[in-house]
DNA sequence: GAATAAGCGAGACGGTACGTCCCGTCTTAGC
DNA sequence: GCTAAGACGGGACGTACCGTCTCGCTTATTC
C-alpha cells in the first residue's frame, strides 16, 4: 500500500494491463522467432503498445525476454503436485519423473529449450534467469525425493543425485533436441523409463508387471 | 575423368578457391551470430566475395550452413587416433573419452553446439546434417569400443550404449549448455568421469589412486 | 498559418536541415558525375542521409535534381546588382554584362551548363526548370536594360534584343563548350566585348580609352 | 599492301567488317544512352561481337567513341557543295548557310551536339575530335566563302568571320539546346535568317520583300 | 476545474539487409 | 582470331524492417 502510493506520480498511472500483454507478446515471440529476431516492433505490434512504451519500461530487449522468462509466461499444465511431497514412495517416484516426462513433451517447451539454449551463446542472462527461476527450485524438490528414494534403497548405492538429473535430464535433451525425428509423448515416456532403469533408479510401476 | 570433362562447360571455370572462403565465411558468421543473423551480405563481405556468387551456388542461406556444417569448417585439433581403434583396453576407453572430453571443451563446439540446437526449431537441416554426419560416424566408433569394453567386463552388465552415450552426451550438455558457470577444460574432465562412473564405466585410469 | 496548422500531421514533423543537405548532396553529385551516373545512393550518402529518406520525399531522381536546379544549390557570387537598374547608362551596361562575364567564367557554371545541355534528351526537365526558373527571370532585366540602351542610342537601330541574348550567350556557349581550350576569365571578357561590339552595342567602356 | 602483309600475324587475321559494325553500334548507343550509360556490353551485344574483341583494339570506351565521332558514323545528307565552291554568289552565300540549317536540324545532330556538350566535362577527347576533325574543315570553307562575300561587300564593314561563325551557331545552340521548346526545321531556317541579318550578312534571298 | 504528467499512436530518421540486375574483367571451350 | 558462355568483384536498384527520436492527442491524478 505503501509502495503504491509512493510509487504514484503525477501523471496518468500506467494501465497495469498493458505490461501483461507485452510479457506474452515477447514470450510468444521468442518462442516462434528466437530471440535475436523477435523484435521490439512486432513485440510492440502483437501486444497492441506503442514501441515508446517498451522503451519505458524495459532498457533492453534482453531485460524484457527475461522477465518473460521468469514468470515463465506460458499456458504450462498445473504442476501442483511438486509441492505435494508426501505421497508414499515409489508412486510420488513416478508421478514426479511422470511429471518431468509432462513438462519436457509440453508443446512449446521444446522450442522453449532451444531457443534459450541457442542463445546463451548472445545473451546468457535468459538460460540464467530460467535456470535459476525455474530449474533450481524444482531440482531441490527432486533432490528431497531422491534423498527419500535412496533411504528406502530405490537408488543403486553411491549414486550422487545431481549426476543423476544432469543424466536423466541430459539424456532428454539429445533425444529431443538432437537426434533428427521427433518423438511423441509416449516415446518420450518409454526412452526416460530406460535411461533411469540404466541410471539405477528402482520401484519405477512399470519395472515388473 | 569422365565426370570432370562432362562437367567442363563453356565458360570461365568456377575458381575452387572461393568456395571455401565462402563456407569458412559462413561458418565463422553462423558462430558469431547464429544462423539468423548472419546475413548473405555479411558472408560475402567476409568471403571477399559478390553476393552474386553465392546466390549461383547456394539457393538460401541454410543450404549454404549446411554445408559448411557438413564440411566440419572447423580448425578442430587432429582427431586421427578415434580411427585407431586396436590399442589395448583400458588405454583406448581412456583415450577415446579424453578425445570426447577434449572435442567437448573446443573453443568454437560450445558454440556450435549451441547454435546447433537453438537453430533447430527454424532450421532443422542444420542439426540433421551435423547429426548425420559428424555424430552417428563418431558414434559408430565408440560403439564398437563399447562393444569391447563389455566383453572384457568394464561395463556394469546390461548396460545400452545408446543409453549410455546419451547418457554422457547429454550430461555434458547440461553442464556445459544450460548452467550458468563457464566450466573450464579440467572441470569439464573432472565432471566428465563422475559422470562415467556412475553410468558404470569401470576401467578408467582415472579410478584407482 | 493555416497552412502549417494544417499540414502537422500526427508523427515526428520532417527534419527542416535533411532537405537541404540531400539538394546540396544531388547537386554536387549532378555537377561531379552527371544526371545518370549519379546514384540515389551517393547522394544518400553524401548528405548523410538513409536512402527512404529521399524515397519520401522524391519520387524520382529527375525530380530530386529539378528542385535541386530550381533553388540553384551553387555557391553564387553575389548578383544583387541585377536588381540595381537605375544607374546611368553605359555604367550600368557594362555592369550588366559584367556579371553575365562572371557568372560564365564562375567555377561550376561551365560543368553545370554542360551537364544541362547534355542531359537535355535524357531529361528535359532539367534544363526547362533552369531556363524558366533561371535564366528567364534575368533575361527580362536584360530586356529592359537593353530597351534603355536602345533609347539612348546606344545600339545599332534595329536590333532584336531577344536575336542579340542569344547571339551573345550562344557564342560564349561555342567558346566555353566546344573549343578544346579552356579559357581564362580575361580571355572571356575580350572574347565577350568583341563579340559585343560585332553586334552592335556601343558605350563599352573599354571601347575607347 | 605492305602495310596489310607486314600486319599479317600468325592467326585468323581480322574480319574487316567487324570495325564497323562495332563503331556504328558505339555511335547510335552514345546517341541513345550517353557517353556513360553506353556500355561496352550493350555496344558488343549490338554489333554482334563478343566483349573481348572490342578489347583487344580499342583500350578504352573513350577512344572507340572517339573512333566513331572522327568517322562521323552518320547517316548524314550529302554535303558535297561543301566543295562546289565556285557558283556565284549569293546563290553559293545562301546554299552554304541552308546546308548549316539543314545539318543542324538533321535527327541526331541535335542529341549529337548534347551529347559531345555534356560528356566534355568527364571525356572531351570526344569534343576535341569533333571540333578538329569535323568543325574546324568546315569552318575554313565557311571562312573562304565568308572573305568573298565581304569582297563583294555583302558583310557589314569590319566583319571578324570567326566571331561571325561563333555569333551565328551560338544562336544556334541556344535556340536548339536551351530553349525548352523543340522547333521545326523551317522554325529553324527562320530564325537563322533573322540572326544573320542582324550580324549584317547581306544578300540573302529571302531578304527582298 | 485547471494544471500536470504519463500513456499512446504515428511517423521521421539513419542504418542494414534483402534479392536482382548490370558492368567490366577474366578465363575457358569450340569453330 | 573470333563467338559464345560463364565466373567473378563491384555497385546500384527499390523495398522492408529495426531502434531511436519527436511530435499531437488522450487520460487520469493532483492541486
Amino acid at each position: 500500500m505503501t509502495d503504491e502510493s509512493v510509487r504514484r506520480g503525477r501523471g496518468r498511472p500506467r494501465d497495469p494491463r498493458v505490461e501483461g500483454a507485452i510479457l506474452d507478446a515477447a514470450m510468444e515471440l521468442f518462442l516462434e522467432r528466437g530471440a535475436e529476431t523477435a523484435s521490439i516492433e512486432q513485440i510492440a505490434k502483437r501486444a497492441g503498445v506503442a514501441k515508446l512504451t517498451l522503451y519505458r519500461r524495459w532498457s533492453s530487449k534482453e531485460e524484457l525476454l527475461a522477465q518473460a522468462i521468469e514468470e515463465m509466461r506460458l499456458g504450462l499444465p498445473d504442476q501442483s503436485l511438486w509441492t505435494d511431497a508426501d505421497m508414499p514412495l515409489p508412486e510420488l517416484l513416478k508421478r514426479v519423473l511422470d511429471a518431468a516426462a509432462e513438462f519436457l513433451t509440453y508443446p512449446g517447451v521444446r522450442t522453449l529449450l532451444s531457443r534459450l539454449i541457442g542463445t546463451r551463446t548472445d545473451h546468457p542472462s535468459l538460460m540464467e534467469v530460467y535456470w535459476k527461476h525455474y530449474v533450481l527450485p524444482r531440482r531441490e524438490i527432486v533432490r528431497a525425493v531422491l534423498d527419500r528414494a535412496a533411504e528406502e534403497g530405490l537408488l543403486r548405492p553411491g549414486t550422487d543425485p545431481d549426476v543423476l538429473m544432469d543424466t536423466v535430464v541430459g539424456a532428454v535433451l539429445v533425444r529431443l533436441l538432437m537426434r533428427p525425428d521427433q518423438p511423441t509423448a509416449p516415446e518420450v515416456r518409454a526412452y526416460l523409463v530406460g535411461v533411469l532403469r540404466q541410471a539405477g533408479v528402482m520401484g519405477l510401476t512399470d519395472e515388473e508387471p
